[in-house]
DNA sequence: GCCAACGTTGGC
DNA sequence: GCCAACGTTGGC
């Protein structure tokens, strides 16, 4: 089993929502990046374990952990004119994008803010440190191990 | 295949 | 809102 991290602004999906799903898992789709399209067509696998990291909003960091309900088929969103994340340039049978399903699997007590993981020495290597722009990562288990660590540490 | 122009991500 | 880093597009 490996570990991957999900980035997504919470004002469009939060860990509240995926928690709050209700047939239990939601489609996380809207991947337009290459780098991670190959990462979820090829390597992610179900019950890969995935944490949830809040970008773009007032407390930047990760926020819970979520699971791989359903591994990679094509993201529907790519068909519809109506999506923001419509590919004119996708057709049914050629198409450029997968999604995955994922389930809510636990909400940490305190988010680990960014500045917490830049600032650990541990997790200097993560992608999420050198990498800036890439929506889904891979995490290492020592690095998993640390951050649901430091989510366990009282503020 | 190169590369300039442009667009997007995302922290601050 | 700024801007660095990076990805994509398209002319040549």
């Amino acid at each position: 089993m490996n570990y991957w991290l999900l980035k997504t602004e919470p004002s469009d999906i939060s860990i509240d929502d995926i928690q709050s799903v209700e047939n239990g898992y939601m489609p996380w789709n809207g991947i337009r990046n290459y780098q991670a399209r190959n990462l979820i067509r090829d390597q992610i696998k179900k019950n890969d374990l995935l944490l949830i990291y809040h970008s773009s909003c007032k407390q930047v960091g990760i926020v819970g952990i979520a699971k791989v309900a359903r591994e990679a088929y094509p993201d529907p969103e790519q068909f519809n004119p109506e999506s923001r994340y419509f590919d004119p340039k996708s057709s049914i049978d050629n198409f450029r994008w997968f999604c995955i399903d994922i389930s809510f699997v636990e909400k940490f007590e305190n988010i680990v803010p960014l500045i917490d993981i830049k600032n650990a020495s541990s997790l200097s290597e993560m992608v999420l440190v050198k990498q800036g722009r890439l929506s889904v990562q891979p995490v290492t288990q020592n690095e998993w191990e640390n951050i649901c660590r430091m989510s366990k540490v009282l503020k």
